[in-house]
DNA sequence: CCCAAATAGCACTAATTCGGTGCGGTTTTC
DNA sequence: GAAAACCGCACCGAATTAGTGCTATTTGGG
């Protein structure tokens, strides 16, 4: 339904508020007590994301959840990619890896590629995300361009890519 | 789970039938003789195109369906938007208008307003992508710029926005 | 004039996914 | 050695999705 799934959004708001936590361990316990979640949900969460090697976890008494790497290297891309695995927009993308590479609806299949672009470029949005502009959006370096272009760029270039003439 | 519905996925496929049926009305059946897809699903998929003036309709032995308008003015956003409603990207976003404008995990949710700027972004991805880019991405007159510079444009926006260290 | 073909509408079932929990085990600190 | 925390896996109920049944209505052609 092109919507995140609680797990992701469970896992964004522990993730965020380990951003603050520089270095040290946060419980689940922690998380809970700040945020209404579910308790047991977030633990099998960040069993995920310390899985994937998002986090780090110390067990024991005085244990919990750290960053493995700094929030800015962190994106929003690898934190989906690890909940809900890599966003396949179509049925047709997340089967064509599994079988031999066609999609049942090839070869005449005429929105593979176009749906694939979309795809690609929701994927790269994300990627480009970092962990920290979720958390602190003010607080993050813009490289060589004000904020205020950024807006104005992404739309002319997603103008350029397909301009509707409603 | 960030992945669009089936319902969507016929109904691209359809309305991309359509761009090069210029005016003509076409068959449901028609669209199933050409792609293995469910023929009363794909009715069904129509029939809410239709009720949401996507397309039109004509009853009878001759009858079918056609775009109701120009394949450059319809988006991808308009045709998810009435296949699977407007996208939220987190439950906190579909249940605010339904609920006193709070999502439970307010007033101290840290990811309501990053999570609301990359749902925008992705919509406003979907409604500056027409059905005629998807049916035919080589012909879209791309405006002011070569088309070779809109991909890099897209990847610069996204890096300024929230760039990833790693 | 009547039949075939097509859309209109609505309800319903089966399968999949998602949110959430139970339970026993291991590690660490105090 | 007890409490607190993570580990792993399986399980259930609810919600969403995919797909179908059935009947009515409209239209074109023999």
């Amino acid at each position: 339904m092109l919507q995140l799934t609680k797990r992701t959004e469970y896992g964004l708001i522990a993730l965020v508020h380990m951003v603050d936590r520089d270095g040290r361990f946060v419980s689940v316990r922690e998380i809970c007590e700040r945020y209404p979640v579910p308790r047991r949900l977030v633990a099998e969460v960040l069993k995920d994301l310390c899985r994937t090697e998002l986090v780090e976890s110390q067990r024991g008494a005085a244990g919990g959840y750290a960053l493995a790497r700094s929030a800015d290297s962190i994106t929003l891309g690898e934190v989906v990619a690890a909940l809900e695995g890599a966003p396949a927009l179509t049925s047709c993308e997340a089967l064509a890896p599994a079988r031999h590479g066609e999609c049942g609806v090839e070869p005449t299949c005429p929105i593979r590629s176009p749906i694939h672009k979309i795809r690609q470029r929701i994927w790269h949005l994300m990627e480009n995300t970092s962990l920290r502009s979720l958390a602190h959006p003010e607080s993050v370096s813009l490289g060589a361009a004000p904020p205020s272009t950024s807006f104005e760029l992404e739309l002319a270039s997603a103008s350029l890519a397909s301009p509707p003439l409603r």
